[in-house]
RNA sequence: GGCCCGGUAGUUCAGUUGGUUAGAACGCCGCCCUGUCACGGCGGAGGUCGUGGGUUCGAGUCCCAUCCGGGUCGCCA
């Protein structure tokens, strides 16, 4: 059927209130459902705004009765009526319950074949199917909302940033492979056989560069591509706001996203987050919570027994210390509630994170049991119980092992046993910046240092001496934005002299020649009078997530990828065609 | 690449120690119904139990392989 200029919508169906009963109006939209009582029909019309209810009855004309009756769930329908009051029947669960449109005027605009799913939000559907079929997911009013919700905090960003000198500029997507960091996406060029662009994993060097060109203030939500495997909270295409500030500190930054962030909640929640947000150094973060990104809703800080057990016998513990590693403790308040069963859980948890095992305690109604405690001695157990504070009800759980593994594996535990006591308030907004991360980070593997963030973050101006003796305790001016143990955003200073530059790319094993080669252009370019300055990327995605209270952020993207990095829906990546491959100059090798 | 969880009507699930014809709810189709809104009543259709192989008198159920989905570790400057 022809949509007319008579069919289109005056009001989107949940804009109409109790102040329109009696005015003619039109909604277009897709019946959610149909109740046909005989000789009355109700019809709920739903749009991207919410439902509102069409009314037919033995008054109406004949052919509009009839064809009200024809209609099924999720034709699309034009209906034109007179708004009126449903006097004491009302729908108390809805905006529209009180008034209805008595219809007068209804066409078919289309037909459809009944759904794979029900379009409604109480009912779990399977992933893939709602992938499968994502535009009709996105009809689910819960869907539909989060991606109005998403539009309306793009909207904010802009507006705040826009409000205080930022300007909006856009950075290519074709750019030149990064040598370090996450895997890049390769683009064949048509034009150069043989050569590729890469998608950019962050526009990094371009937003520097428009300090560099004197713009003093950019912001863009930048959309990031990396090539690694996916995760709950992570997708191979997503979105960065991205922003970068000459003439400015540590301090500046945060401060400007700090009120960033209050922005947000307080248009979005009417929330004012009046306190400060903590702030931290990575050192600390790690030893009293055994990550970079501590969740501060809870307890369960880390504590260090190695001092306390240097001199032990039991051979788990002395192995760990004697490696060079530490043996390091949390105390689960509340914890001792937890049976055998899940204790042994917590243990398989801990191998997860490479931990060879988990040692535990726990004290419950006086009684102590612990899997570890016959291998110690009193000494070293009371001394233990004494340092630990512990208590009844209490349960503590001990790893040894290196450093790295010790932290990983409680830090993970911490959050674990706080989740499991529904200790999680996802109500509860506790904000951190972690600061004073490490500059570099050793690789065992490959023999050789990387940079902890990317190779173009300044160094803490006093440790700029350790670069000759010891870069692994070198610190960066790189900071993290953290929000309820997930890491939000995070940013740094940036490098401003093309000296400080070259002795980065030679701590990193990056030869002048390499350097030249790949960032030829940012040794040039620094060269000519670069401003002081530093940026952030906010993850979106994540932000979006958080800000509505998923943990998965494809509810909060429209088309997200599958787990293996696939598009179910058009079933991307495809082959390519053999001509099209031809005129790239590539050969597929054969897989196995 | 490793480990873990899952796959049974269109959908969400149940299915006992292996045992007759694999069930429920919702949805769908038909008939009836004047105020429903989780409408109601009556009737009906709908399943190669992801796929392949094996064990067995007999497999949705046990074993092996494989595919798909999800979680996670590695990875993610």
């Amino acid at each position: 059927m022809a949509f007319l200029k008579e069919d289109k919508r005056t009001h989107y169906c949940t804009e109409l209130t109790e102040s329109d009963i009696g005015s003619r109006v039109t909604v277009n939209g897709w019946c959610a459902k149909q109740r046909n009582l005989g000789s009355l029909i109700f019809i709920d019309l739903r749009d991207r705004s919410g439902i509102i209810q069409l009314a037919f009855d033995e008054n109406t004309k004949q052919d509009v009765f009839e064809t009200a009756s024809t209609v099924r769930t999720e034709y699309v329908l034009s209906a034109s009526g007179v708004v009126r009051s449903r006097g004491a029947d009302v729908n108390a669960n809805r905006a529209t319950g009180r008034i209805e449109i008595y219809v007068d005027t209804l066409k078919i605009l289309c037909t459809a074949e009944t759904t794979p799913f029900e379009i409604v939000d109480d009912k779990n559907i399977r992933g893939d199917l709602r992938m499968q079929y994502r535009y009709l997911d996105l009809r689910r009013p819960s869907m539909t909302e989060n991606v109005i919700m998403r539009s309306k905090i793009t909207k904010l960003t802009l507006d705040y940033f826009h409000d205080h000198g930022f300007l909006y500029i856009e950075t290519p997507d074709l750019i030149r492979p990064t040598p370090e960091g996450a895997r890049d996406y390769l683009v064949p060029s048509r034009v150069y056989p043989g050569r590729f662009y890469a998608l950019p994993q962050s526009p990094q060097l371009y937003k520097q560069l428009l300090m560099y060109a004197g713009f003093d203030r950019y912001i863009q939500l930048a959309r990031c591509f990396r090539d690694e495997d996916l995760r709950a909270d992570r997708q191979p295409e997503f979105t960065q706001i991205d922003l970068e500030m000459s003439f400015s500190t540590e301090d500046d930054i945060m401060d400007i996203n700090e009120g960033f962030l209050k922005y947000l909640f307080r248009q979005l929640f009417g929330v004012d987050l009046t306190e400060k947000f903590q702030r931290m150094t990575w050192r600390e973060a790690m030893e009293r919570f055994g990550s970079d990104k501590p969740d501060l809703r809870f307890g369960f800080e880390l504590c260090d027994l190695t001092e306390l057990l240097r001199g032990t016998a039991f051979r788990v513990f002395a192995g760990a210390i004697g490696a060079g590693g530490s043996v390091r403790a949390i105390n689960v308040k509340g914890g001792a509630s937890f049976t055998r069963r899940e204790i042994d859980s917590l243990g398989e948890f801990a191998k997860s994170y490479r931990a060879k095992g988990l040692a535990w305690a726990k004290k419950a109604n006086g009684e102590v049991s612990s899997s570890y405690a016959k291998f110690l001695t009193e000494e070293e157990n009371s001394a233990i119980y004494e340092k630990m504070g512990f208590e009844d009800g209490d349960l503590i759980l001990i790893v040894a092992d290196k450093n790295a593994v010790v932290f990983d594996t409680l830090g993970a535990l911490r959050r674990e046993c706080a989740k499991r006591l529904g200790l999680l308030d996802p109500k509860d907004f506790k904000f951190l910046w972690v600061t004073e991360f490490p500059l570099f980070e050793y690789s065992e593997e490959d023999g050789r240092f990387y940079a902890m963030h990317h190779p173009f973050t300044a160094p803490m101006e006093e440790d700029i001496p350790l670069f000759d003796t010891d870069p692994g305790a070198m610190r960066a001016r790189a900071y993290d934005i953290v929000l309820n143990g997930t890491e939000l955003g995070g940013g740094s200073i940036r490098i401003s002299t093309p000296e400080m530059q070259s002795l980065m790319f030679e701590k990193l094993g990056i030869g002048e020649e390499e350097a030249n080669a790949k960032f030829g252009f940012l040794m040039e370019a620094l060269k000519y009078g670069i401003p002081p300055h530093g940026g952030l990327a906010f993850g979106f995605d994540r932000l979006v997530a958080l800000l509505l209270g998923y943990e998965d952020i494809r509810e909060i993207i429209p088309f997200p990828k599958a787990q293996n990095a696939s598009e179910p829906m058009s079933k991307c990546p495809s082959e390519a065609d053999p001509a099209a491959l031809d005129e790239l100059g590539l050969i597929i090798k054969p897989q196995k």
